[in-house]
DNA sequence: ATGAAAGCGCTAACAT
DNA sequence: ATGTTAGCGCTTTCAT
């Protein structure tokens, strides 16, 4: 391949409206300090010559590289791609991510990066060289990696912590993970459910422990027991299974059961079909996450949604912001996710109904 | 934000070793005229360093950018984020594109450009200039579309067109549409089927019409007549549910069905319960695409599977190749597309059978 | 086999 | 409000 060079300079901006560089570079950068009537004449050429800058050049000259790198971890995003189980958390991030980028003229560069390998440094250190991007958004669970975020916190760039609270350096966004398993867990509560079993996802998501405090939290409040309806999965279909059956297998099984995700909320659904249990009749279960695949399921899920897009969305504006000077959120950014209501939720039948 | 500068540059490096810029240069792009002594001497200090270099920099200097641009259609891929039905093209694009870019040191962007608005060049030509990708990935129906096409042979950056067959500039990959409808069509009739009813895609896309190509070939090499078999769709849920209804409520209709699509093959399944026809034992259906969705249908459709990620992954490679100067392949490439058998297909029963 | 000089396209800093 | 100068980190010449 021949070398290539860019077809169009700001040398030929410039030179077409007759100003020097440093006028053209002011205009593209909306910088205040323009006449109007030069700011015409040089976007006239701009337009005309089909002008548009170089990133590369801009991140050169210590500007900005209009890149935003969203982190992602390697083992699980590439085991949902290669699993087609319809598991859509990365369009809905492109959906959310990238176009809020396009309208800011930046751009969106997907990353894997091992959360466990102790060269996590090693791997964000050279995307951050090679790239140098302008934010970083980091989504479960390297949002509570202490490593990355305190390695994060010494590179100057602002970051941005999906599905995190504010704990420790850089900008968190919550997507309400407490406030929905209450909220779920209440719907339960009205429709006369006692008891109400919970799947924990895994321990090393932050927001697992927050589900768990949600749920318990709506149970207390009315007064319902915990014992014995909590159970720890690890968000694979085979820990929600072995948790299900713990669960529908107790002498005293529950009216209603609350999966921490998709996967092993369809494990539930499994297991309770073995068991004879007709859902809803029999069973009412609620997932997290909202996953294409809960819509086709029989009965389809009720499920709390995951709003991905709507958060991907906003830590892209809080990064923009950042890079603009504005100070970051004092207080913690909390997208609340809606519950959205299906076929496998009903009012409790028989003896351990309400 | 304060003026970010490279942690770690070649002159770090440089100064480390003791020798010349140009010579860590060398190392880095593993140029032949290095000594071993030399070689081994310099990655010693990259490597104590973490010295990894800025691809903007690199870009600047006339040399690669390490970037490979994949496009896709902005409303449609919007269209199927919003939709959350489970289509997982992006993702299979980027598990083959970016896992294969990562091999060679390269990043994968992802970009989505209109097929219809008169300025498709000036989004490609606007994308090329900031970005200086070092190629560029085309899906359907942009591979197809001859202004695209046009335009980026002038260029001199090596593009791929996905789904294409070599019909003017660039290098063709094909998922053997013909073929995989031969083969699909060829199932049927091995079953005993006789009347194969087939609703075509987008015409927009000529894969669209390769697969009806594949079709029409397997039916006259059996012997088994057309007429009245072919319907149009556009691969929407509500194209197919029209197409569907055509055929099966003609006085003669199909013993099975191929759609061109997922979207179009579950309408034709709805279609068939509204008509009191039972699925496989009435009616056999095979789809295009073979997105997680068709797993989750009752029954579980038979499907010709779209090797996407295979596809995007020697896309990458043909481009990482043209970029070294090795010569495009004279043939076209071809991946092949599987069909996946599941329970949508059986023998024929009643009348119209074998 | 190695080094020195020039320049890629752009912006920050300093003029005026 | 506009222009000039220097330099970002790297690779391309062109030397030696």
């Amino acid at each position: 391949m021949a070398r290539r060079r860019q077809a169009v300079t700001i040398k030929h901006v410039a030179a077409d409206a007759g100003v020097s560089l440093q006028t053209v570079s002011r205009v593209i950068n909306n910088e205040p300090s323009v006449s109007s009537d030069m700011q015409r004449r040089v976007q006239a050429s701009i337009d005309k010559l089909g002008y548009v800058p170089s990133i590369a050049a801009q991140r050169m000259s210590g500007s900005r590289s209009y890149l935003i790198l969203a982190i992602n971890d390697r083992d699980r995003t590439i085991a949902d791609w290669r699993a087609r189980l319809g598991t859509d958390w990365v369009d809905q991030m492109l959906l959310g991510g990238m176009l809020k980028c396009a309208e800011h003229g930046y751009r969106m560069i997907f990353e894997l990066v091992d959360t466990h390998s102790d060269h996590v440094e090693r791997e964000l250190s050279a995307a951050i060289a090679a790239l140098q991007p302008d934010g970083i958004i980091l989504t479960p669970p390297h949002s509570d990696n202490p490593q990355i975020v305190q390695f994060l916190s010494g590179q100057n760039i602002p970051f941005v912590r999906i599905g995190s609270i504010q704990n420790g350096a850089g900008i968190s966004i919550s997507m309400d993970d407490e406030g929905s398993a209450r909220t779920a867990t209440r719907h339960l509560l009205e429709l006369g459910h006692r008891r109400i079993g919970f799947i924990a996802g895994a321990s090393e998501y932050e927001l697992s422990g927050w589900r768990v405090d949600g749920w318990r939290q709506a149970m207390d409040a009315a007064g319902a027991v915990c014992d014995g309806l909590l159970e720890y999965g690890n968000f694979s279909y085979a820990s929600g299974e072995a948790a299900a059956r713990r669960l529908l297998m107790a002498p005293e099984r529950p009216s209603a059961i609350i999966a921490s995700n998709d996967q092993m909320a369809l494990a539930t659904l499994e297991v309770a079909r073995e068991l004879g249990l007709n859902v809803p009749v029999g069973l009412s279960i609620i997932s997290f996450d909202n996953t294409p695949i809960v819509r086709f399921t029989q009965p389809a899920l009720t499920a709390v949604d995951q709003p991905i897009a709507a958060t991907a969305s906003k830590a892209v504006e809080l990064i923009i912001a950042a890079q603009k000077g504005d100070p970051a959120p004092t207080s913690l950014t909390t997208i609340s996710a809606p519950l959205i209501e299906r076929g496998s939720v009903a009012k409790p039948s028989g003896r351990f109904g309400g």
